[in-house]
DNA sequence: TCTGGGGTCCTTTATCGG
DNA sequence: TCTGCCGATAAAGGACCC
């Protein structure tokens, strides 16, 4: 297998700069409103010389560089960009995984047999790109997704990191815990306060001590890893499994009329967004922040998928007072949102809309639903390798 | 004065029927 | 009749990613 991880360069800030050339010498900061509760969603290179980076809050990236230029993220604008983006790489590599508008695997080895050829396709593609979009993308190539990632990462902006096979262990080895893609804050400080600081030190972690560290599946995962070993398959299924929106308060809300009104609005884009997608959910899920950050949900499942705002609506204020009941507080975010989502033409076989009255047919407890597998059908995408 | 929004996947816990 | 166990599923929480 030979895999290119493709990662476009500040993807957000380059694109606004592309819209607005004055920009280009500014630092500039896409994200949230600095004087609210906004994060940086990407800084360019100029703006990250004040320290800056994503997910960094709004209000300390202007504490750090007040002269910045703040933009709000203008998320159809940066899909359009995307769009030819990929075009473009797929005229050079067609097979193609898209794991976010900014980044990708290439299937290389359907189109180079060895790595010298695969070095020459990651530059045509990067010529390409830069060519059709005027945008500038890094690129990492090797025999697995997690090397190819973090190599892309390596020579940014605008480089490629060619990493041959049988050195992949070797290459990882000196990384920093934190640069190994699954290892997030939670798994960071039980490796720092085990002294393990390095993916060479995962990899070299007994059965008993990765046990202890990492429990679950997710350490064995992650040594595997850590160790080059990773045969997962580009994923090329692209099907959505949950929609969801959700909204941080300008200030903490407990004002229940307030949070109804907001869950009903919310309600109402996801029962669009389904609607869009020609597609009913079975679960509708109600999300609350508290004040101190803690987060709640509630969900309840229907025998019948819907995708009528005011069922939504419904279902997720009734949640919401179920949530609040078992934990009162004052909130800084709801969310709403719906999984278990089918094709809208299901609704229409007999062997359903015998029950679409909505009448439950006998006693009616939740597990009457226990049938119908929520899970069935779901795209499988394991962590696995 | 902190810390968005939209996702996915995994694990643990509650519940239910046999 | 009471109790415990088992397996399945739904619900909830947690971690992670861009």
């Amino acid at each position: 297998m030979i895999v290119a991880h493709l990662d476009l360069d500040a993807f957000f800030a380059a694109v606004e700069e592309l819209e607005d050339p004055t920009l280009r010498t500014k630092p500039l900061i896409v994200g949230g409103d600095p004087h609210g509760r906004g994060v940086v969603a990407t800084a360019n290179y100029e703006a990250r010389k004040f320290g800056i980076h994503s997910a960094m809050s709004c209000a300390e990236a202007l504490r750090r560089c007040p002269h910045a230029v703040f933009v709000r993220p203008r998320h159809s604008v940066y899909r359009d960009y995307s769009r030819s983006v990929w075009d473009t790489v797929r005229g050079i590599v067609p097979t193609v995984e898209r794991t976010g508008l900014d980044e990708g695997y290439l299937d290389v080895g359907k189109v180079a047999s060895d790595f010298l050829q695969a070095r020459t396709i990651a530059e045509a593609v990067q010529t390409a790109v830069r060519a059709g979009t005027r945008l500038t993308c890094s690129l990492g190539v090797s025999t697995s997704k997690v090397v190819s990632k973090i190599a892309s990462d390596l020579r940014k902006p605008g480089g490629i990191v060619v990493v041959p096979p049988k050195t992949e262990a070797a290459f990882l080895a000196e990384f920093d815990v934190r640069k190994l893609p699954g290892v997030g804050p939670k798994a960071e400080a039980r490796l720092r306060a085990a002294g393990v600081q390095t993916i060479g030190a995962i990899a070299a972690l007994s059965d008993t001590e990765l046990k202890r560290l990492l429990p679950g599946s997710v350490g064995r995962v992650l040594r595997d890893r850590a160790c080059g070993i990773d045969h997962r398959e580009l994923e090329l299924s692209t099907e959505r499994i949950s929609i969801s929106v959700e909204n941080t308060f300008e200030r903490d809300v407990t004002d229940r009329a307030k949070l109804y009104d907001e869950l009903r609005w919310m309600a109402a884009r996801v029962a669009g967004h389904l609607r869009e997608s020609r597609r009913t959910a079975r679960t509708v899920t109600t999300k609350l922040r508290y004040t101190d950050f803690s987060i709640r949900s509630r969900s309840t499942s229907l025998r019948i998928g819907i995708d009528d705002e005011g069922e939504i609506a419904e279902l997720a204020c009734g949640l919401l007072d179920r949530a609040l009941s078992d934990r009162p507080g004052a909130l800084r975010l709801v969310g709403v949102g719906v999984s278990g989502l089918s094709d809208h033409r299901q609704l229409a076989f007999p062997a359903l809309s015998e029950n679409a009255s909505g009448h439950p047919s006998n006693g009616g407890s939740p597990a009457a639903a226990t049938g119908v597998d929520s899970r069935a059908g779901r795209a499988t995408r394991k962590l696995r390798s």
